[in-house]
DNA sequence: CGCGTTTGACCCGCGC
DNA sequence: GCGCGGGTCAAACGCG
């Protein structure tokens, strides 16, 4: 009796946890939709002017800002990753395993927020930038904008994986992902191809994990299924598989 | 003393 | 050409 106590005991810890990721997720996809729909009313906007002046691959940018030239890309788009914290918590550090070293911040139009500017420690060797600010939508979220990349593997070993770090065979191993504790982080789907990029590491970071799952499209549908089937209770059980099945990429 | 952070000044590209 | 605004520089400062 008390060992079937346990496992279900154990068995609702774990749909806690997911139910964390899947709300945090759903959370992400949140301002994402609403940064789409701002762009579809621009566009519209631009179809009601009746400016024909709109060039191949050019789509209007949420905010107006005249560097919005920095915004499109003409190779590679920059990675951008949200990063959960404390929203009275002012401190844009994040723990993503690599030394950066901050040289400068600025307070920007469209956020009240300031933008903090980092580089990487090995910098002039390595030329990895990265921006930091506040999200606009929600101050608990932090948008890091990585620019760049490391020309080398993460620097120190004291870096350990924490809860908000994810280690890839686990993951292979059809365990659950980590809880998401005081730091969560997800990727808003525009990255390059993380897995690439970082899967050559052993210990691999949640937001680079995350990164390469909301880019997959595969993956946002088994979400958005997984969603809808835990708001509506059918296949509760399905809703756990959806992790095994993130790892089959 | 060395290293990292802060912050005002400066640079540069873009739109008007 | 000018002004705006994002990005960078570098001197000053703080901390261990």
């Amino acid at each position: 009796m008390d060992e079937k106590v346990e496992t279900l005991q154990l068995e609702l810890q774990q749909v806690r946890e997911e139910n964390n990721t899947l709300r945090f997720m759903l959370e992400v996809m949140s301002i994402k939709c609403t940064k789409l729909e701002s762009q579809l009313q621009e566009i519209k906007k631009e179809e009601h002017k009746g400016t024909s002046s709109n060039q191949i691959g050019l789509v209007p940018n949420i905010d107006s800002n005249k560097r919005a030239r920095l915004e499109f890309p003409t190779a590679k788009k920059p990675l951008e990753v949200f990063v959960r914290t404390n929203p009275n918590d002012d401190n844009l550090t994040i723990k993503d395993g690599y030394q950066w070293r901050k040289y400068g911040q600025k307070v920007t139009k469209d956020n009240a927020s300031p933008r903090a500017y980092f580089r990487c420690s090995m910098a002039p060797s390595c030329l990895a930038k990265k921006k930091v600010q506040k999200c606009i939508h929600d101050r608990s979220i932090i948008v890091a904008t990585y620019d760049g990349e490391h020309n080398h593997g993460v620097p120190h070993q004291s870096f350990k994986p924490s809860s908000s770090t994810l280690n890839f065979s686990s993951i292979s191993n059809n365990k659950l992902p980590p809880t998401l504790n005081d730091k969560e982080t997800i990727n808003t789907g525009i990255c390059e191809d993380v897995m690439q990029q970082f899967g050559y590491g052993k210990h691999i970071k949640i937001e680079e994990y995350a990164s390469s799952l909301i880019k997959d499209s595969d993956f946002t549908a088994a979400l958005a299924e997984a969603v809808v089937q835990n708001i509506t209770g059918q296949h509760k059980r399905q809703g756990l598989n959806l992790n095994l099945n993130l790892s089959e990429e």
